[in-house]
DNA sequence: GCCCCACAAGACAACGTTGTCGAGCCTTCA
DNA sequence: TGAAGGCTCGACAACGTTGTCTTGTGGGGC
């Protein structure tokens, strides 16, 4: 007895498609899953019976009888579906899992390992066939179940902590290195650098990767033209502003998208944008039409969101060797902003 | 009989608990459910057996079992999430998602009709609680089962075709409209306006409301000053460009965002950016920093995500009123490309 | 004409879970 | 002391589907 309120009325299931057509359960199964030993006219039947009822498969259901338990579903966790870094990722791993006939379930950590667990509990009781991951925890070794019941599990951006699993990452450390040498090249010796948290692995990589470049130069970093932990556009500003309240740099390595904003909008402030270089780390939109043009040490992300779900989807056709760690190389784009000239020499 | 190349262990099931912890299958499930009537004792045992085993819970299952056929997943169809706009609003959904408990799907229809039907079958089949479409199609009239099967449907950013139901929009003609007569103030009388596709609903809007201010003004729209059916940057700055060639504007309106980018472009490439006016539809990120910074016609992308979630779980919750059609209202933002005034009236 | 086989089609159980119902035990109160 | 009622706990069926097995049915070869 359903109540007339809540009057969803209950699909109709094979078992009503079986009534309507004259036919049997497991002959609707088959025609559903295109499986042979069904004769033309009764599929017929059966077809027309599934459009008149406006009959729809259940997946739940189907998921759970079949040997095979493949959902034809993918779990992405990110950093920030908004972020546009991650957003070209997430698009990327969707074209190929598409390909694969999958969806793709999205969620987002914002730097919460607390977020991780919840997401990735949701996604695994779900059933998906996969996970990417853009860890944000210190330790994955809670996935290792997962990975030995069959789940496939691949990591993005940084590499995983406490288990062994494919990873696909972009090389840091090197560019972060190519982006200081490359004001090192054009003669600076005061090199400002900027970074994000260094709790979070690919800031600690760029950070020591701009340091060691320093190093090579025989370079000593001072302390004062250092400063990490700036998480926001305006922390960054600021910190970009103190950076001249002492002996200044002439030039600035920004490590990271948002604090490439911040020391933008610094110089502009200080009208210094055409006497003190900057690189910045990770490409952005308009990044060619700022005056002037910004140099920037530019990351993959389609390329790591593809290689991330071909990797994924190799593993799920039943590839089982040893895990593989992909790096992907970064792209130094000169264009003006990284290729200032110290204006006095020290 | 399991083959030992393809080795992934069954998963537990509550019977492996309830056999491990001493007890039976409903309490197993009381306690997963948090369900009372299980004393502190056993329920204490049921869950060290839980960890034990590493046992998860199967929604499949349980969704299938349960009366209320809530599988607290909702999918949300975009135009592409790769896209600043849709990402931002892909973002917001996904927070009032998570506030209500529930993880979110999410497909690109790059303005592929088919697609547009596969993505729905796709999510269907998998039985989410609602949706949430930015449609691309003509025709939506193919909702309408699953809408009385009790399915929720919002639509964003476009209204639906052919079938009853919530929809959020941006005030597209109207903002458009004040795009324009921001110009008209600024004293421009050849005003050129540049658009997306044609078949877009909310491009037709823009450009029916761009051409509404004029109207008003009393100004005809001389038809070399209008180019519609811009699909990307190139597109957009060439036909910027082309503008040029004959009596030029001294004022541009470009309704869609990378038609602001590709007309920026050309500006530049002429050199004109601080003699044409510009105002574009759609802010973008460091709009503030170009030179001039850009003057925009901006829409609310957080709040179109935010009261198009909150409506879907309305309606999850019960909410049955009539179908309400939200218009989220744009913003003006003066910058100082959209002040420009014209170098020498006609 | 008979046997065998291939093939179509259906009966039935099972997947992992939860709703229903009933058994057993302990407490409470007349 | 006994009936009533409230607990805890478990047996069982059912959700919608598919794997397995069995039952027809017709055709071909001898």
């Amino acid at each position: 007895m359903r109540s007339t309120e809540n009057m969803a009325p209950n699909r109709p299931t094979i078992r009503d498609v079986a009534a309507l057509s004259g036919s049997s359960l497991k002959t609707v199964s088959r025609v559903i899953n295109g499986e042979s030993g069904v004769s033309p006219a009764l599929e017929q039947r059966v077809k027309i019976a599934i459009a008149d009822l406006g009959y729809r498969h259940n997946l739940s259901a189907s998921n759970l009888r079949r040997t095979d338990r493949k959902t034809a579903t993918i779990g992405v966790l990110l950093e920030n579906v908004a972020n546009p870094f991650f957003a070209a990722v997430l698009g990327s791993i969707e074209n190929i899992a598409r390909a694969h006939g999958s969806v793709v379930f999205a969620g987002s950590l914002n730097e919460d390992s607390q977020r991780e667990h919840e997401l990735f509990e949701a996604f695994s009781t779900r059933r998906v066939d996969g996970l990417i991951i853009a860890p944000t925890g210190s330790d994955q070794s809670y996935l290792a179940r997962e990975l030995a019941a069959g789940t496939a599990v691949v990591f993005i951006d940084r590499p995983p902590n406490l288990l062994d699993a494919d990873s696909v990452v972009t090389n840091n450390f090197d560019g972060a290195r190519a982006g200081v040498q490359h004001l090192i090249d054009a003669g600076h010796h005061r090199v400002a650098i900027l970074g994000d948290r260094t709790e979070i692995a690919t800031a600690q990589l760029r950070q020591a990767g701009a340091i060691q470049a320093l190093a090579d130069a025989g370079l000593d970093p001072s302390p004062d033209l250092v400063r990490f932990d700036l998480s926001n556009i305006d922390q960054a500003e600021e910190a970009t502003c103190r950076l001249f309240d002492g002996d200044p740099p002439t030039a600035i390595f920004a490590a990271q998208n948002l604090v490439t904003i911040g020391a933008i909008r610094a110089l502009r402030r200080l009208n210094l944008q055409r006497t003190v270089a900057l690189v910045g780390f990770d490409d952005f939109l308009l990044a060619d039409l700022l005056d002037p043009p910004i140099t920037v040490v530019a990351q993959s992300p389609a390329t790591i969101g593809r290689i991330a779900a071909e990797t994924l989807f190799a593993r799920l056709s039943g590839d089982q060797s040893p895990s593989r760690h992909h790096v992907v190389t970064t792209q130094l784009i000169a264009r003006g902003s990284g290729e200032i000239r110290p204006s006095r020499s020290r």
